[in-house]
DNA sequence: TCTGGGGTCCTAGGACCC
DNA sequence: TCTGGGGTCCTAGGACCC
């Protein structure tokens, strides 16, 4: 018997974190804006209803905010990464470990509590996340991950489950898995579906009971594990220690197109500042840095051009200047005058942690730079973002992301809190 | 006419996720 | 006018080696 995994997923994430510290959003259609205001990323229950999709650009729907009287707000994302340590730890006393999958989603390994009525258990736990947070929730109880992913989606969408669903049960998860679309089957995309559909897979029933070799041909071993995984054989195990990552990126639209150099290696210092102070949070260094920057690839018939240079750094590195001197050499060598540029970003790459890096006969003052670096972290972690700021950021940013409907800081900063008065 | 048979490493790009 | 910002994993194919 494998131990039982659960996946507990938030409702409407990002609306019901706006939600928990603004009554009026509560009961009326809520949505959530992507960075840069541009599309619907997050839906209250409501908004779902008047048909609104995830990534609807905010420009297609004016008419319906309209008259529907909809609420927009842009995406604040240091309260939704606040909240989830929260919610989190709401649930920290009902598994014995835990996988963080995203930011509304983690994964409980729940071997130890076997001989609990699961379902109550994790009653439980909703109603402990609802107490210190507010925020809804779903479960779904199963053998596997994508099991668990499979039951969570039941849980959510068909009201017997009452939101939490317990399909370890072989006879249980049948008639669920037999009208389960397979598109919605975690792992299963747009192309997979296409292909799997053309071989009359219409539903995850019919995907697991696909012949592991035919699975393997039409979608490599990805499929054959998913497989796998849907005959209740753990094939992707729940992650309790965090594994160590292998690039990061700061990439951003812009809010005005960029079309001089001096503009763009404005935005890109502010990125690449950004991506090393991520690495030293981190205790990371990265051994290579890509700088990007294209057009509106939206408007194909404008004049249209993507650059993108890779800089091996060497040594390797987490220091904010030698960061943005390489993306400054990427930017030059993949620069081309003349035209409107509506997003860049810095990708690095080969990262490994600081103490494990190989150390080169060429360091100089590493020592030196890193207290610099310190004390940069210090200076715009107490007294904000752009107290420190390189004379290669700028001072006009045009560049600058829209945020124009982003809620306060409820539970960061002190000058945010939310005032409660009592009559 | 006809041009070996392995390896490894690296990169680009596809597919998928939230 | 206006379309997010992150990530992961896998494969194919080229460069290079013996």
């Amino acid at each position: 018997m494998t131990a039982p995994i659960a996946l507990i997923d938030c409702n409407n994430y990002y609306v019901s974190c706006e939600r928990a510290f603004d009554a009026r959003l509560v009961g009326v259609p809520v949505i959530v804006l992507s960075n840069n205001d541009g599309c619907a990323i997050a839906r209250s229950a409501e908004a779902k209803a008047l048909g609104i999709k995830m990534g609807d650009p905010i420009h297609h729907l004016r008419d319906k905010v309209r008259v529907h009287g909809i609420r927009v707000l842009s995406s604040n994302y240091t309260l939704y990464g606040d909240m989830q340590r929260r919610v989190v730890a709401a649930c920290e006393a009902f598994a014995r470990d835990f996988e963080i999958y995203s930011i509304d989603e983690t994964f409980l390994d729940l071997s130890g509590f076997e001989d609990r009525d699961l379902v109550a258990h994790s009653r439980a736990m909703r109603e402990q996340v609802r107490l210190w947070t507010t925020i809804p929730t779903c479960v779904g109880i199963a053998e596997t991950k994508t099991l668990a992913k499979l039951a969570n989606a039941v849980a959510k969408k068909d009201r017997r489950f009452d939101g939490v669903a317990d399909l370890r049960d072989d006879d249980a998860r049948h008639d669920v898995m037999q009208a389960f679309p397979v598109e919605n089957v975690w792992g299963v995309g747009g192309a997979t579906a296409r292909k799997l559909n053309a071989l009359g897979i219409e539903t995850a029933g019919a995907l697991r009971d696909m012949p592991m070799k035919q699975a393997r041909a039409v979608g490599t071993v990805v499929l054959e594990r998913l497989v796998a995984e849907l005959r209740g054989v753990p094939s992707n195990a729940v992650e309790k220690v965090e594994p160590q990552r292998k690039g990061m990126a700061v990439t951003r639209s812009f809010g005005t197109p960029v079309t001089t150099f001096d503009s763009m290696m404005g935005a890109l210092s502010q990125y690449a500042m950004r991506a090393g102070e991520k690495l030293r949070q981190h205790g990371l260094v990265a051994a290579r840095l890509t700088t990007f920057f294209h057009t509106n690839r939206h408007k194909p018939e404008r004049p249209q051009y993507a650059g993108s240079r890779t800089i091996v750094l060497h040594p390797m590195t987490n220091d904010s200047l030698e960061l943005i001197a390489a993306a400054r050499r990427g930017a030059e060598r993949a620069w081309r005058d003349g035209y409107a540029y509506t997003k860049a970003g810095i990708m690095l790459d080969d990262l490994v942690a600081s103490d494990m890096r190989p150390r080169t006969l060429f360091e100089g003052d590493a020592d030196k730079r890193d207290r610099l670096m310190d004390a940069l972290d210090q200076i715009n972690g107490r007294f904000g973002k752009w107290t420190a700021v390189t004379a290669s950021q700028g001072f006009r940013r045009e560049w600058k992301l829209r945020s124009e409907m982003r809620s306060p800081a409820w539970t960061t900063s002190l000058a945010e809190v939310p005032t409660v008065s009592a009559l």
